[in-house]
DNA sequence: GCTTTGGGTAGAATATTTTTCTGTTTTTAA
DNA sequence: TTAAAAACAGAAAAATATTCTACCCAAAGC
């Protein structure tokens, strides 16, 4: 699908608040209600707009300890990594797990309530998962920045 | 505020999908439209639920290439923190940054189109900040998980 | 040159949803 | 136990989403 500057512009107005009419887009592309309703349809219907969701405060659902994991896994076999991937899941307090390149082979984004919570999060989750060579996390101090936009 | 069980069911629910229609809710939560439409106007006011927003697929909008990025910088003081700080802000494409404790300072989620681009970003952007000591990227192989949701 | 076709658009209509309103039930605290 | 507050339900009203019809305009073909 080819986006052209409306539609760039409509996504970056919809990733920073998705509850606006179509009236008020409108208003802000300079173009009827009918169109843009239009070119969000064929946006999501693309798939270019995976989902829409509501943005929770993770300080006022009592999950402030937020914490970064470098996993390294004890060999690279398909399996290994599979295995790895397929119990990653079921964790709910891992919101994002990507694999990377590089010294250590997995980046973990852990939301929980205080280092106790992380404690037994490693202690009884994380680190039963088979071939787990070794981690590390790193705390986070403070949040600079913490977008879902994607810059177009 | 205080959430009771309903309310982090609802909470849940407008993670996964925040279009729902306050009908479609009330039929999952076993309650009337009306006191559904009442506690997530109560989430909105008391910002637990902070904002609505449209999730964008980086492959479909040419931004397929996500690394993270360590940096250290040459000193801790209040100024170069804060330096560091506000101009990261600028930069579009970064997504995320947190500070973090440990050998790294930041630790920054970048979506570039790639490499040629992040090479890009590198030299003209990021590293033209004062007071970067060193940086280390990893690159994204594979994405297990990226998900906004944060589990209750 | 003229017509045809299709994509994008606009405005009006209809359908759906949100929001408000009123009254009732339940919970809380004195 | 009772008064006050909070939570809830159903209906009415307002706003919005969605559909429908028609228009415009550029490109393609006769």
């Amino acid at each position: 699908m080819k986006l052209d500057a409306i539609d760039r512009k409509l996504i970056n107005l919809l990733q920073k608040d998705s509850k606006q009419t179509t009236k008020q887009l409108s208003l802000q592309l300079d173009l009827s209600v009918t169109a843009v309703y239009e070119r969000v349809k064929k946006l999501e219907k693309e798939k270019v707009i995976s989902k829409y969701v509501a943005l929770i405060d993770n300080r006022k659902v009592d999950k402030s300890f937020l914490v970064f994991c470098h996993v390294k896994l004890i060999q690279h076999s398909r399996e290994y990594l599979s295995v790895f991937e397929r119990e990653i899941l079921k964790l709910d307090e891992v919101s994002e797990c990507f694999h990377i390149a590089g010294d250590y082979d997995y980046l973990l984004k852990i939301y929980v309530k205080d280092m106790e919570e992380y404690r037994e999060f490693m202690v009884n989750k994380l680190t039963t998962i088979k071939h787990i060579g070794s981690t590390q996390s790193s705390f986070t101090i403070g949040e600079v920045k913490n977008s879902t936009e994607i810059a177009l």
